[in-house]
RNA sequence: CGGGGCGUGGCGCAGCCUGGUUAGCGCGCCUGCUUUGGGAGCAGGAAGUCGUGAGUUCGAAUCUCACCGCCCCGACCA
């Protein structure tokens, strides 16, 4: 892509709106742009790490088996009083009117509708289990959006629901899940740490809050300091296989929000807990038989006795997320994405643009990258070197190469990673360094 | 939803208290010249229903009331 045909509205000065750097950063980078309190429009640049986000969340989930659906964003009112949510989700639920007066609602999460499909359609244990999973919008009218996307009022989120014939395999759903999760974030270069959450009225040990570690973060959150510096997950697992001892090492520390903390009970001793803010990027949650007994979800059992379908939820907060790496990697000078994410990989500048020797150079290193599918910018206006430069570190591509008139006369070309040092190499050694 | 604050060219603000010519400033934008390796300089220029509606007044960005929008703190949430 041209720099100059590139839709990407940077600004100089701090937006007054916003207060944290993730927020700031999202606007002066022109990735998004705010529609109303909570709700935000995405430009090119955010709408290219969006998907980048939403691709490793659905490449994720596939390869645990599940599987990917779409649901409707506004859902009929009847569903939600079956299930008996209807009176209890209160204000934050946005409710119409349809032109034949009757009651809809913009979702803000699925577990009626996907279990009404669910008893429509399935009756026998052997179709277990099953996962189902979507990747879209939703909407929850929060009293008090901020933070940008982080806390929105509509945002775009995977949400997945398991169906298993009873608990225990309800727990293998969950562990493949839970596994999955960690895998999903260390592709983002994030290391979230499970930490214990609310599970309701079920009660046990299988709900879970993915949490990133920031200071802005909005919930407050404990654990043992043992995790600050914890190793990363390898990627390399079998989903197949027995999951448990992953998922106990991974919950062996102590971890916990604020509404799940009880410094009476908690295991930890003072000199060794963190108490710090974090960002919430995922939650899973098993509810067993709460939405298939008040729905009449039913499968028959291989004793031939009609059971109520064991359930678990699972979701990842898409468009928060993009806030949430925002805040684990940025600098003064703007973003720093991790390649997973980011919206090109390279940043080609030329610092010189109308030199003949420049140009012909920085055409050469765009289409030769174009063609190797490496995606480059390629700032080609008529600007100084500065606003470029700066701008390039605004927006925080992995790679920048710069190319001028001083390199071009010594055959090199200067390479650096975002916030690294810069090299000279010759143009071809840059090329190979990035494909 | 309780408390607080703010709405003035695209962005950031001043002006309002103490009403009175053509509503200013910085950034950005356009034109020209100069410049050209980390957000350039000079000159010229375009762009504003002062959130909306009532009211007070000879006269309202400025005072009063209502409404709308947005932001912050708190309670609530992926």
């Amino acid at each position: 892509m041209r720099r100059s045909k590139l839709f990407m509205p940077t600004i100089k000065e701090t937006p007054a709106d916003a207060q944290i750097p993730s927020h700031r950063l999202m606007l002066r980078a022109g990735l998004v742009r705010q529609t109303a309190a909570g709700i935000y429009s995405w430009l090119p640049m955010g709408y290219r790490v969006l998907r980048k986000i939403e691709q490793i969340v659905r490449e994720e989930m596939d390869s645990t088996g599940a599987q990917e659906i779409l649901m409707p964003t506004i859902q009929p009112s009847e569903l939600w009083q079956e299930s008996g949510r209807y009176d209890d989700y209160g204000k934050e639920m946005l409710r119409v009117t349809d032109r034949h007066d009757r009651g809809l609602l913009y979702g803000p999460t699925h577990e009626e509708v996907v279990t009404d499909i669910f008893r429509n359609s399935v009756k026998s244990y052997r179709d277990l289990p099953q996962n189902l999973y979507q990747i879209h919008w939703k909407f929850r009218d929060e009293v008090r959006p901020r933070f940008g996307v982080m806390r929105g009022r509509e945002f775009f989120m995977k949400d997945n629901y398991s169906f298993d014939i009873d608990a225990a395999s309800a727990r293998i759903s969950y562990n493949k899940m839970f596994v999955s999760y960690l895998r999903t974030f260390a592709r983002m270069g994030l290391t979230p740490i499970p930490m214990q959450a609310d599970s309701g009225a079920i009660g046990g040990d299988m709900s879970h809050e993915f949490i990133i570690l920031a200071d802005t973060g909005e919930s407050t959150v404990y654990c043992d300091s043992a995790w600050l510096d914890s190793d990363p997950l390898s990627l390399d697992i079998d989903f197949d296989t027995d999951l448990q001892p992953i998922v106990d090492r991974w919950t062996k520390l102590y971890a916990a929000t604020d509404d799940k903390y009880d410094p009476e009970s908690c295991p930890v001793n003072e000199e060794r807990l963190y108490t710090g803010r974090g960002i919430e990027v995922g939650h899973i949650f098993y509810f067993g038989t709460k939405y298939s007994n008040a729905m009449g979800a039913t499968v028959s059992n291989d004793q031939g006795q009609e059971v109520p379908v064991e359930m678990g939820s699972y979701g990842i907060g898409v468009s928060r997320l993009v806030g949430a790496i925002i805040e684990a990697s940025h600098d003064d000078d703007g973003i720093v994405w991790p390649e997973s994410v980011a919206p090109f990989q390279v940043g080609l500048i030329n610092l010189r643009a109308g030199d003949a020797a420049c140009n012909e150079i920085c055409e050469k290193l765009y289409s030769s990258l174009s063609v190797a599918n490496v995606d480059t910018l390629y700032d080609e206006r008529d600007e100084r070197a500065g606003v470029k430069f700066a701008e390039m570190d605004l927006i925080g591509l992995p790679w920048q190469i710069a190319v001028g008139p001083r390199g071009v006369k010594a055959g090199t070309v200067e390479i650096r990673r975002r916030g690294g040092k810069r090299e000279e190499i010759s143009a071809e050694a840059a090329f190979s360094r990035l494909t």
